[in-house]
DNA sequence: TTTTACATACAATCATGTTTGTATATAATA
DNA sequence: TATTATATACAAACATGATTGTATGTAAAA
């Protein structure tokens, strides 16, 4: 065995990451051993230790390529200036990320991981903050996306845009917790789009009407 | 060291699955090993193995504890027959749940554990499983209240009781993973109580005239 | 020629499950 | 009631992998 390119060595490094992910979501982030996913991606633990420290760089790597698109099209949404149905951007945004659960494996897995198959002690706790971070700058934007609503009448003048985030927010995170761990029983992930529609459907003001 | 009395033996199993869940709620279930949790509760791990095959068994123990006095409260709720505002009645329990939180230390270490520092892979999966069983319960426990509230005409006639049951249970899923999860940050922990009042009053139909 | 991108080998620790030992509580018996 | 037998509640020792991190080797790319 010999030296690769440096486009080989790439390939090499993306393989260890992927095999990484699938092992993980298999065993758990810590049943795994840097030697399953060194045979689980063909190469020897030497190659994995040559492109990460340690397990919690594997997992940060693994971790940035599935949520990094997802900030940004969180961030498109927000900007959109021209569209008339702010309520509709929220519930497009969200069923866009159902939609990517169920068509990309590898996001799916990754969410799987994140959400149940990880403990956040130590040098993951880090991790779980990060996470809380971005909570915080989701529920700004979707508050941003709600006082549009207001503006344009959506919605009921008399409830705060600020209360109507925080609602949305925690639950679309329950969505996400159950939409991942029904991966066995049947039930939750058909109904998971019309659950969306409904809770904006509820914000509508012509459904209080 | 000699034969204990059976109830010197039922104290030293309490300690145990006490130690457990303190050492759980420090290092992990994966990263706590038997002799971990035996010298935390000053014994050897002869000890623990005495009283529990494995850590799964320990695990299950540490669960019970927790879960089954919940179950029964939720169960009060719906059977409280003669309650006049059934809204008042799922909003409590939130709350209720909620205080018992802040109140009681090792609920809200084994809720800890379980929601951010535990694995649900292998044997745990069942665990899981057995958790979505009782949201599955949860949720029509609300949806029975949901519709006493609609018979007693607290909420619009034209929403389906089916669909804010879930919707309220994602959002109490929801609540609950950000409660527990924000244990160093401020913020989220002291408005829960009132998220969760704002999320009933959403419903209550003087709310939307 | 010097890095690079690995493979291979090594040392040390850690964790698990089991086995064995033992003092005593608790019946059973006389 | 006193004695005996047995099951109980552990402690301590053992044997056996499993993992980790590092150190070294190496052939080809740069």
């Amino acid at each position: 065995m010999a030296r690769k390119t440096k486009e080989d060595a790439e390939l090499t490094r993306q393989r260890i990451i992927t095999a990484a992910r699938e092992v993980f979501a298999k065993r758990g982030v810590s049943h795994t051993t840097m030697e399953h996913i060194a045979s689980h991606a063909q190469v020897t633990r030497g190659a994995v230790y040559w492109h990460f420290a340690n397990k919690i760089e594997l997992f940060h790597a693994m971790r940035d390529q599935a949520m990094l698109p997802f900030i940004e099209r969180i961030n498109a949404a927000v900007l959109d200036e021209q569209s008339e149905d702010p309520l509709l951007m929220i519930e497009q945004l969200f069923c866009n990320t159902i939609q990517t659960l169920n068509e990309d494996a590898s996001t799916r897995q990754t969410y799987e991981i994140m959400m149940a198959k990880c403990e956040y002690v130590d040098e993951f706790n880090n991790v779980l903050q990060e996470l809380l971070i971005n909570c915080r700058i989701f529920i700004e934007k979707t508050q941003l996306l709600y006082e549009k609503a207001k503006q344009k009448g959506q919605i009921n003048p008399n409830i705060d845009p600020a209360v109507l985030a925080m609602d949305t927010h925690l639950f679309f995170s329950g969505v996400l917790h159950m939409w991942v761990k029904d991966n066995t029983n049947l039930g939750y992930r058909e109904q998971t789009i019309d659950l969306i529609k409904q809770h904006i459907k509820l914000r509508r003001k012509s459904q209080t009407e």
